[in-house]
DNA sequence: AGCTGATATCAAGTCACGTTGATGTGATAG
DNA sequence: CTATCACATCAACGTGACTTGATATCAGCT
């Protein structure tokens, strides 16, 4: 069975949907590789603070990162659940279109 | 060096933006796998036709699907080149989700 | 205690996106 | 030739999303 259909649709949709902002994928892709706290993703990527706040608490509701406080200071990490859910999901439909067959169904009944 | 920052940020967003939306997904999905034609597509999502065609034109203009015109049918089929493109964009952050250090960077200089 | 710096929350404004009904365009059927 | 069907385009509407300035919270420093 497809493993990407154990989830719905328009969940798997919303998944995709947090990597469809410019900001959001730019905070993710910084947060692949290293721990990084909010200071940082506001130096790097010159967005105001309370943006990437907003952008860290649909990305942490949605689960793709976690925040570990330490004082003053939050400390974001990337899961990899989500991404590997979207990998799966991704790789299911490559491989559709790759062995997508020529052959049409007949349209009007 | 990687392979999805060949391409730019905002771009790299648009196109998974592309499947971020649940009807989009939906008729992506359906593409994957056999060639369809608009009214198949309505058929099976239950969406209008004018909807339909609006997204089968957005993923057109994104080079996600090619149209082939057949008399009054017109047979939509998935392209694999920005699955692909997509997929290697998601391989990469899953991997360094996974390797993500744990040193942290120091936050004030 | 008082101040400052790091973040999160709130409220509001703007704008892009998806949906839809009306309409246009070819192509096939009768 | 005319009617019908498949599909695309257009214009308009509504909703949701991103941004931002103001404000609240909380930790550490003096």
């Amino acid at each position: 069975m497809a493993v990407a259909s154990a989830i719905a649709p328009s969940e798997r949709a919303a998944m995709f949907g947090l990597l469809a902002d410019p900001l959001r994928l730019r905070i993710v892709e910084l947060l692949a590789g290293e721990e990084l706290c909010t200071c940082h993703l506001i130096a790097e990527t010159g967005a105001k603070q309370t943006t990437i706040s907003h952008h860290l608490r649909i990305l942490r509701e949605a689960g793709a990162v976690t925040a570990a406080e330490d004082g003053r200071f939050t400390w974001y990490r990337l899961t990899p659940h989500l991404l590997d859910a979207l990998a799966a999901s991704l790789a299911e439909l490559a491989e559709g279109a790759e062995r997508a067959g020529r052959q049409r169904v007949p349209c009007a009944p």
